[in-house]
RNA sequence: GUCCCCAUCGUCUAGCCGGCCCAGGACAACGGCCUUUCACGCCGUCGACAGGGGUUCAAAUCCCCUUGGGGACGCCA
């Protein structure tokens, strides 16, 4: 059978990491079976919609790499075809007007739910063959015993008695079909086979299969997928911070380690943590989905990222490093961007905090910050001293007439005369390193001194040490 | 209130058609190693089958109940 997943989401807000999973789910199974992912905008409460929010779901759904195939539908452009199904209910006898008022169907709720039962419309225009008429609804006229019953892609059997289900309205009064019935003839005429969606559809469910069965289509497979709490195991709300993928994009997180994170949330292959676009691909069969709600964990995520950070050649890595250190207010060449990232490479979780790492090598000396303690700790006389003679050993490497040649000031060649001065002067390396550090960086940590020394070059190099010795 | 769903370390999870599990991996935490600092990496420690009943020679695994959590009950999506 030809795999058919659909992602619906509705341009009420921006596209939030519960989405971004149940979305991630259903392109991984469409690939992972070499079928179809199809995407349909549900637009159709006017009040909510908004084309920023579809373009920014839009963004995010490419950002994360999750292509979909054919035309996107908007439910807004397909009402007509609402309109023919309901009328085909209509014809059959498997759909009725209703002319009571929404404040008369609320005392009917109030009454069932009085006698302790399910809150529900009770049925009163079923039998009255009323014809269309203005206030006039249209329901469906539900099955009164049985069950309804499916089996869930990842929870399992799930059944429902349908005299919990009432006689629910298939267009309103306005003529507007409602959701239950769109979903059901969008996904019916999209030809969907599988539906994968949040876990808080699990009671429309029974609802839609009822419409299905009204319509003699055939029943897609359901796969409820739990929903994503807040490190508190609360629903994520504001509190929590970013929460929409446009905002990790934002800090710098890497589509690639997004994507495996959300899988691994929810999803399990054995005790594999890290995924490459492929495994995750090749490995989603629709089965190991948790049944239960997960904690998001915002460590771990920074943790994934990290192993996919890392994985970056320099090419890939300056590429997406780029407008992070434009951000920052920084100047540097993709040579320069390329020639430092790796330096960085171990020491970054996402790309925003390995941007603000390497200002310190990008920025000019004269724009160099020192940390004052670092100062405090580092360079006082004795490193001073050490500073400036070493600053006389440096200049001697890779200038133009010097007898190595203008190539050697390079990382094993500075690593040399470092190695060279500490044990020539009978030094503890720690008497020089720290303050060497300090007039280099401004701070106490980073990257191996010879290959930051390397990186600056020889002449930033040598205006580092210079400010360094003179002007603290 | 009614219905549906869920329940293994703090978190994500493996295991769940019973024995190989006095429960494995990962993040975090803690300790150590490596080291030119900070990271990375490596090694180790701490740490869970919600509770109670069954079934069975044997239960994290099957059944029931309790408790806890979540979701849904719209002429919203």
């Amino acid at each position: 059978m030809d795999i058919v997943t659909r992602f619906a989401p509705s341009p009420t807000g921006h596209l939030h990491i519960g989405g971004a999973r149940t979305a991630i789910f259903s392109w991984l199974l469409a690939r992972h079976c070499k079928g179809k992912f199809l995407l349909r905008i549900e637009d159709t409460d006017l009040e909510r919609s908004k084309q920023e929010y579809t373009d920014s779901i839009l963004a995010s759904m490419s950002w994360l790499g999750l292509e979909h195939d054919g035309e996107i539908a908007y439910q807004s452009k397909r009402l007509d075809l609402y309109s023919e199904y309901v009328d085909k209910l209509l014809a059959s006898g498997h759909a009725y007007w209703c002319e009571c008022s929404p404040e008369e169907v609320e005392a009917m709720r109030e009454e069932a739910r009085a006698k302790g039962e399910k809150p529900r419309y009770n049925g009163r225009c079923r039998e009255r063959n009323l014809g269309p008429g203005p206030g006039r609804a249209v329901r469906l006229k539900a099955p009164l015993s049985g069950r309804v019953a499916f089996e869930d892609m990842v929870k399992g059997h799930i059944a429902v008695d349908a005299s919990e289900l009432d006689d629910m309205v298939l267009c309103r009064a306005d003529g507007a079909a409602t959701y239950n019935l769109a979903v059901v003839v969008d996904d019916a005429e999209m030809k969907v086979t599988h539906v994968l969606r949040g876990d808080d559809h699990v009671n429309n469910t029974p609802k839609q299969i009822l419409i299905y069965q009204a319509l003699g289509l055939p029943i897609p497979v359901f796969g409820h997928v739990p929903m994503i709490l807040g490190p508190d195991r609360q629903k994520l709300s504001k509190r929590h911070g970013a929460k929409a993928v446009i905002d990790y994009q934002q800090d710098g997180l890497l589509p690639a380690g997004l994507v495996n994170y959300l899988a691994r949330l929810g999803w399990s292959h054995k005790d594999q943590e890290i995924f490459s676009r492929a495994e995750l691909i090749d490995f989603f069969d629709g089965k190991n989905m948790s049944s239960s709600a997960a904690g998001f964990d915002p460590e771990k995520l920074l943790w994934v990222n990290a192993q996919h950070l890392r994985g970056l050649n320099p090419d890939e890595l300056a590429a997406a490093l780029t407008p992070f250190i434009k951000d920052l207010g920084a100047e540097a060449t993709p040579e320069k961007i390329k020639q430092i990232a790796p330096l960085f490479q171990s020491r970054a979780s996402d790309l925003k905090d390995m941007a603000a790492q390497m200002l310190c090598l990008l920025l000019p000396a004269d724009k160099l910050t020192y940390q004052p303690e670092a100062v405090q700790k580092a360079l006082n006389e004795d490193g001073k001293r050490h500073v400036a003679a070493l600053a006389a050993i440096f200049a001697n490497l890779g200038a133009a007439g010097s007898e190595l040649g203008a190539a050697s000031f390079d990382k094993e060649t500075l690593h040399q005369a470092l190695q060279k001065y500490v044990e020539d002067n009978g030094l503890k390396f720690k008497a020089v390193g720290p303050a060497l550090r300090v007039s280099l960086l401004g701070g106490l940590g980073g990257p191996d001194l010879a290959e930051v020394m390397q990186a600056l070059g020889r002449e930033e190099t040598l205006a580092r040490l210079a400010r360094a010795t003179e002007t603290i």
